[in-house]
DNA sequence: ACGAATGAAAA
DNA sequence: TTTTCATTCGT
């Protein structure tokens, strides 16, 4: 584990510097952008392992409080963040605009364009991300009762269990153990479970593997929850997360064999029996439990299933691309099944339109795979002996599909499928950005069956489809399991994991393989678990990769503004929870990632899917706006301050446009005079087009007067008042500023010091000729000699733009030729 | 780490 | 009324 210490890439997320400290919670696509590195650090892993030796003594013991706040120190640290504001959402979904905009601009000035964008955001716009920003709050509280703002010193605050409390309030918690909260059990389970997902988490790299897990523990999270009835199950789950990650995927796998397994039969009719068992006919049988995991799966079974909720049921339903042939044909499906069994040649495969899906995806999964095999692969040599061989990738593929559609069935009926499901999500995501690009009749297709199975709630049709997929991927995994065995080129994550996780599961990996091939087609068990195992893999992957496919498809589909659902649903949010509760707790830095591939599922796709609709407005219009709106500012002075703050957007413009016309000069210092039509053209192109491009939205943006007369000055305005002045003040080449300290009516009052505020900022040394253009403003005279009249032109265009007094004087300088844009501004 | 913004909540 | 902290990320 601690093998590679590598991961640090925090290269991964950007963000990561920043944050830090805190983590988690949720990071949109940043982190989707980012894709998993790969490993986890040493330090988590090795504190991981320590804290699964000390789950496992707890298990021992049997207690449950153990654990969870050994770690206190920290658990003020992994708090939950705290939800954004208006504003922040604004920030986060514009900031990257305002960057691209102003590539040089550090985020320091993007944040203070933004402010202004802010400012001058109409009141409607601006409620929207209140109103989100409401929305997140609430769910964020809702999920964590107790949490506290401000945890003062290190003690979190205190909240029925302090500790708990503290430690994670992670979306994902709140919501599934909030309810019962009470209990401290609860908490200290939920907390524990974290720590299990933790050790999960690392194998993040696994990618859909670690989601698989996550979900396997979500299920069982979710049982608990869901069965308030069950108590026994409780103790039981608990038990489970008290193990180590390894251990319960083992389980899970176990689960599967187990299913599978029982093999002695055909596999038509242990699938059929899965289904059964799934259904909540349930074969206790649970006598085949192999090695480690066996209680966990029996408990899990009865009591999840009775005690589902139709919603989980729905989930589970859900099989994907398999639910389609069952729908459809299932005697279709079976033959082709067998037909693949016979042959796992592809061509087979072709028949049906899924499989074609699947390839690709498969193949974008193996290049992930691949890489996060890489590194798995360096850490653990044995492992890729025992898988050695390879087949061409077709049959790769189809096996995948196989053991996709066999996972599914199992997993899907089986377990909640829910968790799997969102879980799947968010690495899905993680694809989605990598991949982009699904095939868009597969998407549509799940998506019609999950809305399908969300209709149905009925689990007895969802019998048939599972057992009909199930058994395809029954027989397919024999073979499948044979293939990836011999398969090195697909570096599966289930090697990955292996090496991640080790031992015990690394043995039976590797055992099943050689079992399965000196066995031949027979399976043992071992065989069958590690085809389960890869097929959990595998099926992972398709899952977060339909989960994506789905997701796209929803948006795309929905609309960004169309949220029907208007609220994000609690499961999502519990879901998500749950989630990221996994990877919450010591990873700091892995815990971006570990968010991601774990927690995001839900909780990201419903506020990233509400993020996303939130409008997302054009630089250009912002400019236009506050051109045709001078003054909205809201500030409490009123006046000076809008003024200001009109200013301070418009410093922004003129910085960019000095730097420009400056850097441009710079690399062309012919022209000596004005040439209006090319600068203008350069500054102009850009925004023209782009106005023109958002010129929808900016109309929809301008409004004429601002509501925010004088808004209540709140303390943060303020400060920023404060600052400003004194920033300004103190910037101000012109020396005049100084005074007051403050007063912010200076400024409005005039341009130039804005104009040379922003100009000491950006550039200390031009910050005279800049302050002196813009005082000159009408007159540029001196000037002249390093920027161009033009360029000159049109910066004091802009500011004239602003002030609507100047507007004369702009027609004076009529070298300036103003852009389109900025005369449509001036109109006012 | 720091900072730039805003805002909500806590101290 | 003042602090904290949420996001972003270059410095």
């Amino acid at each position: 584990m601690k093998g590679s210490t590598r991961n640090k890439d925090q290269s991964t997320e950007g963000e990561g510097a920043g944050k830090r400290p805190k983590r988690k919670c949720l990071q949109w696509h940043p982190l989707l952008a980012k894709k998993v590195p790969d490993f986890s650090e040493e330090e988590e892993e090795e504190e991981e392992d320590d804290d699964l030796d000390k789950v496992h003594l707890l298990d021992e013991d049997g207690l449950e409080q153990d654990v969870d706040e050994t770690e206190d120190g920290e658990s003020s640290e992994q708090r939950a963040r705290r939800p954004m504001n208006a504003f922040l959402l604004f920030c986060k979904r514009h900031r990257s605009l305002v960057r691209q905009e102003h590539p040089r601009l550090d985020n320091r000035g993007a944040t203070k364009i933004l402010a202004d964008w802010w400012a001058y955001l109409d009141p409607q716009e601006k409620q929207k991300y209140t109103d989100m920003a409401k929305e997140y709050k609430d769910a964020f509280m809702k999920a964590n009762p107790g949490y506290k703002w401000c945890p003062t010193t290190n003690k979190p605050v205190k909240t029925p269990s302090p500790t708990v409390t503290t430690r994670k309030k992670l979306w994902a918690f709140p919501a599934e153990p909030v309810n019962d909260l009470p209990s401290p059990k609860k908490v200290s389970r939920t907390e524990d479970m974290p720590q299990l997902n933790f050790s999960m988490a690392d194998p993040t790299q696994m990618g859909g593997l670690s989601m698989l897990l996550l979900a396997g523990e979500h299920a069982l999270t979710a049982q608990e929850v869901s069965s308030n009835t069950c108590q026994a199950s409780a103790p039981d789950s608990s038990q489970l997360r008290r193990k180590s990650a390894l251990l319960q995927f083992a389980e899970i796998s176990s689960v599967t064999l187990q299913q599978v397994k029982p093999c002695g039969k055909s596999t038509l009719l242990d699938l059929a029996e899965m289904c059964l068992a799934s259904e909540g006919v349930k074969v206790e049988g649970s006598e085949r439990v192999k090695e480690e995991e066996p209680k966990v799966v029996k408990r899990e079974d009865p009591q999840e299933e009775r005690t589902e909720d139709p919603r989980k049921t729905k989930k589970s339903s859900y099989l994907g691309p398999l639910d389609l042939c069952g729908k459809r044909d299932a005697k279709d499906c079976k033959e082709k099944k067998h037909h693949l069994g016979h042959s796992q040649q592809p061509s087979s495969l072709d028949g049906l339109p899924i499989l074609g899906v699947n390839k690709p995806e498969k193949l974008k999964k193996k290049k992930k795979k691949n890489k996060s095999e890489r590194h798995a692969s360096e850490k653990l040599s044995p492992k890729k002996m025992c898988k050695k061989r390879q087949s061409s990738e077709s049959d790769i593929e189809s096996v995948i599909y196989t053991i996709d559609a066999v996972a599914k069935g199992d997993w899907g009926s089986r377990h909640l499928s829910e968790s799997p499901r969102k879980k799947l999500r968010p690495a899905a995501s993680l694809k989605g950005d990598l991949l982009d690009s699904t095939p868009p009749k597969k998407k549509a297709k799940s998506k019609q069956k999950l809305k399908e199975k969300a209709s149905e709630t009925t689990k007895e049709e969802k019998l048939p489809e599972g057992i009909c997929s199930i058994v395809p991927g029954e027989e397919m995994l024999n073979e499948a399991a044979e293939a990836m065995k011999t398969e090195p080129s697909t570096p599966t994550e289930e090697e990955i994991l292996p090496s991640i996780l080790l031992g015990p599961v690394k043995a039976d990996d590797c055992d099943s393989h050689k079992k399965a091939e000196t066995c031949g087609s027979r399976k043992s068990e071992r065989s069958c678990k590690g085809a389960l195992y890869k097929t959990l893999v595998s099926e992972g992957m398709l899952t977060s990769l339909r989960a994506n496919v789905d997701r796209g498809k929803r948006n795309s589909g929905k609309g960004s503004s169309s949220d029907p659902e208007g609220c994000w649903s609690e499961d999502s949010w519990v879901f998500t929870q749950s989630g990221t509760s996994s990877g919450s707790k010591k990873l700091k830095k892995s815990k971006p990632k570990e968010e991601f591939l774990a927690g995001y599922g839900s909780l990201e796709e419903e506020f990233e899917k509400k993020f996303n609709s939130l409008p997302q407005y054009s630089p250009v219009t912002f400019d236009r706006k506050n051109a045709s709106t001078p003054r909205k500012r809201k500030l409490g002075t009123g006046v000076s301050e809008q003024q200001k703050t009109n200013q301070s957007s418009f410093q922004s413009q003129k910085k960019k446009l000095f730097h420009k016309i400056v850097s441009k000069y710079k690399h062309k210092k012919e022209k000596p005079n004005n040439v209006p039509d090319k600068a203008i053209q350069l500054e102009d192109k850009p925004t023209v087009d782009s106005a023109q491009k958002n010129a929808n939205s900016v109309a929809a943006l301008i409004i004429p007067e601002l509501a925010t007369v004088q808004g209540p000055l709140v303390g943060s305005q303020k400060r920023k008042a404060r600052k400003t002045k004194i920033t300004h003040l103190v910037r101000t080449a012109d020396g005049r500023v100084s005074p007051a300290g403050g007063i912010v009516e200076d400024k409005p009052r005039r341009m130039s010091c804005d104009g040379v505020v922003s100009c000491t900022k950006t550039e200390s040394c031009k910050s005279g000729l800049v302050g002196q253009a813009h005082s000159v403003a009408g007159d540029m005279p001196a000037v002249s000699a390093f920027f161009s009249l033009t360029a000159l032109a049109e910066v004091a265009a802009m500011e004239n733009a602003h002030r609507s007094p100047r507007a004369a004087r702009d027609g004076q300088q009529n070298e300036m030729p103003q852009p389109p844009v900025l005369i449509s501004c001036a109109d006012q």
